[in-house]
DNA sequence: CCAAAAGTGTTCTCCATACACCCATGC
DNA sequence: GCATGGGTGTATGGAGAACACTTTTGG
């Protein structure tokens, strides 16, 4: 019988990478690990997988104990099984990316985190276990995937300008966008909807808010629409 | 402490979406399950994580054992981890997936399968546990995959002919390519190259041999070259 | 000579790009 | 009134899409 009760098994955990936008830069969301190994140091938010839960609501779980972040977009990034990846044991870990608008949510650290905090991505501590590794692979899933898929939005607040949306494509994408062209192919596309609201409290004049009009996204991407920027 | 020795942990497998392009259609490669449970059904090759092996080595070993297939291309697909995806017991698989040319591989049923046989993407049997589901995942992503990464090659043999090209993608893509434009496209890259070969022993005029040549598509890259089909 | 697939160019349309100035607001 | 970012239109070039006939070979 191939039950694997007879045999030393791998534990299992799941990670989290959670990129938050700052007005200015693309930041990482780090815990300072409490526990050894490598206690002190910053890692990303995971832990292990009970038995009785999914993939997805341990890492849910994990975050939420960790730095107190909860509802946010997530998707699955990567296995990582590499045999010698946590000096203990054998552990093969489910890695999840999230993309969270930072303004919206406070981070708080708590379990086996003794510290939470935001890290500009390109200028992170060395990290515990692969953990630098991981995150080199879901930087550039979010490169290659923010060009074909609307997710940018879910760094944004519901409400954002046209310039805030260029900026960011421009930070993730590295590098400078055609004002004019952006802002014309983005409003062609059909699903960022123009409100009635403006900026408040800026030194200049203040901008048009638009919104993501997911519904919209929908109905076209079932018609055979392809976003693509 | 977080160690998890203290607590009953999922088992982990891995399992391999393994395509292949017979003259006409797109199939796939599926075992006959000697063992409870599921035992006489089909389902996808793979098997139980072994503690000292990373999980492309657990793909490899597993494919070879059950279907004798070795040397492939491999991709780490996705990972399952629903709580209730095995009536056993909790178990989380990572799924790879695999191009081969089924013409320079012979497969060989072994160890816990009754057997190995090649099945019509479109019209395989019921399959064990969320293996239907495994297969959709991969289907799409090859669908998406093929469009801008030169992973198709991978389906044919080394030496192939435009119109082989052509219908592999038609295949794939699941719509028409019209023949002019898309031969200007293949060629205009650069990295396919022309051979003095040319096809043998067909009943009509012989279409000259092509080949993908890996080298100058890794340096049409690193030039910022993109892919795109 | 017939069947079957190989091979080959041109036109048109549309979309991406490049580019510079005036406007509204707060201080 | 000045500094700051908001907002707008046009011209050009290049790439994708549509489209049909001749060539080669084997049977």
């Amino acid at each position: 019988m191939a039950y694997s009760y007879e045999y030393p098994r791998p534990a299992l955990t799941v990670d989290c990478v959670v990129f938050g936008l700052d007005d200015e830069d693309l930041k990482l969301l780090l815990i300072q690990r409490d526990l050894e190994p490598f206690a002190g140091q910053w890692a990303l938010p995971g832990g292990f997988v009970h038995v009785d839960e999914t993939l997805e609501d341990a890492a849910e779980r994990e975050l939420v104990e960790e730095t107190g972040l909860s509802k946010v977009f997530f998707e699955q990034l990567f296995t990582f099984g590499t045999v010698d990846r946590d000096p203990r044991e054998r552990v093969v870990t489910v890695a999840y990316y999230a993309l969270v608008n930072i303004r919206d949510h406070r981070v708080q650290a708590a379990t086996d985190a003794r510290n939470a905090a935001w890290f500009p991505v390109l200028d992170t501590p060395s990290l515990a276990f692969d953990h630098d590794k991981i995150i080199q692979v879901a930087l550039e899933r979010l490169k290659g995937k923010v060009r074909y898929r609307p997710i940018g939005f879910e760094l944004l607040p519901k409400r954002f300008t046209l310039s805030q949306l260029q900026h960011l494509y421009e930070t993730i994408l590295e590098r400078p966008l055609d004002k004019r062209n952006f802002r014309r192919r983005v409003l062609a596309m059909g699903f960022v909807k123009e409100t009635d609201e403006i900026e408040q409290d800026v030194a200049h004049r203040a901008a048009r808010l638009y919104r993501f009009d997911e519904e919209e996204y929908r109905r076209l991407t079932a018609k055979g629409f392809l976003f693509e920027l």
